[in-house]
DNA sequence: TAGTGGTCTAGACCACAAG
DNA sequence: TTGTGGTCTAGACCACTAC
């Protein structure tokens, strides 16, 4: 190993990574302590800690004041699931996007809403439905409820060809969320706005959206069938 | 603020969060260099650097050298999805965990195996058929194939009750996956095996696994209907 | 109580990219 | 060329926890 060069986190981590793939580090083994290692790869324990927390960050090694550093009897691997919008789903795949507005209402939330969102009986909200196109073919149908309370503009913007999604992202841009994921039978309608028959079963997206404890929005994203979400770890 | 004691990354961290929330930073806007912060906040530049890094890795801001530190505009909010094994996933529910091996066979990986794995033509494989069962009720099907060339002991291996998702977890512990989920119309068999009727929507999770390169698994996992995985972030 | 990781500091040099 | 983030260092103190 060419010891031009300082050692970086990076080699102190791929080469932990290393030995621990190559068993020479089983699991469950207790790892040397930072200050050892440092010695070992000739750099700061500081370099060493931001390895191992890398490493700790990503499951495959625990951690523990005074009993030390052990490698991990099952890895909790984690799969980073980007939850973009629904333009870059499709641009992703090389296609054209195109969104229409199919219905808008206000109304008294109904009592799963108001569940779903956490939302006080009675609330006013603004409900939404849409199509999500890809290359003119069906991509997903959305079923949104905004609380305007939360986001009083919401109630004036036109939705007509920017979809909810995005101008929520650009008027709420942070905030907490529950994702869920699930399957579900295209009844009549799924059927006919997805270009399938009824019946089939559909891949579908639930999420719940906060800002600073107030409800935002809750979405139903239902996509045409065949869909598959995808990711790597 | 208390000055008493040293600011934490943390400090920075949630403090930097709350002025984009509250819109201190808009959308786009620069914020001031590291340097800057630091001297506002009253620490070194690398406790400022560690906490952008945090907000960075959580997609919050967009860094870069020389152009300095953005607000996200379209924030890419990451969901972190724990693929456990399905006896944690039962578990978690604080329901009574059983598997059951239906059917094992060797045999010469069929056209989609091979192309779904990566393998060679004509690769012999492991080809497992199980049911997950939480509180005696059916909680998800897999349908697995085992690459024997990537773990030859998994030959030999007693999967009855073991399921062999953990077997092979502690036996190649580190790898990199690619994971999809999609939904599937239950057929004769998955009907009876999941106790549903014939058609269901059910919620399906694919899964292959390599280790340094090498094809090790692929699983298909069809759950019971309704089933929903669920995620916050 | 003592060992181990967690964090902060002050300074330094490097790498990338906008001008 | 120069400003900005990226990283490393050497040292220090703190916090948790097994003993």
């Amino acid at each position: 190993m060419p010891q031009q060069k300082k050692i970086s986190f990076q080699d102190v981590r791929d080469e932990v990574m290393r030995r621990i793939e190559a068993r020479v580090w089983p699991q469950g083994a207790l790892l040397p302590t930072e200050a050892e290692l440092a010695e070992e790869f000739g750099c700061a324990r500081a370099t060493v800690n931001r390895a191992l927390r890398e490493l700790a960050d990503r499951g495959v090694i625990d951690r523990k004041r005074k009993s030390g550093t052990r490698v991990a009897t099952l890895p909790v691997k984690q799969a980073k699931l980007e939850i973009a919008t629904s333009r870059k789903l499709v641009e992703e795949r090389n296609a054209t996007y195109r969104f229409a507005l199919v219905s808008r209402e206000m109304r008294v939330a109904p009592g799963w809403v108001i569940s779903q969102m956490q939302l006080a009986a009675g609330t006013e909200v603004l409900h939404l439905e849409g199509m999500h196109y890809a290359d003119g073919q069906p991509f997903h149908f959305e079923d949104r409820w905004i609380n305007i309370a939360a986001v009083p503009d919401s109630a004036e913007a036109d939705y007509a060809e920017t979809p909810p999604g995005e101008w929520l992202l650009a008027a709420v841009p942070f905030s907490n969320a529950e994702v869920s994921f699930g399957a579900t039978s295209a009844d009549a309608a799924l059927a006919e706005y997805l270009a399938c028959a009824p019946g089939a079963a559909l891949f579908q997206m639930e999420r719940s959206t906060w800002f600073q404890e107030e409800p935002v929005t809750f979405a139903r994203m239902t996509f045409h069938p065949g869909y598959r979400m995808r990711s790597r770890y």
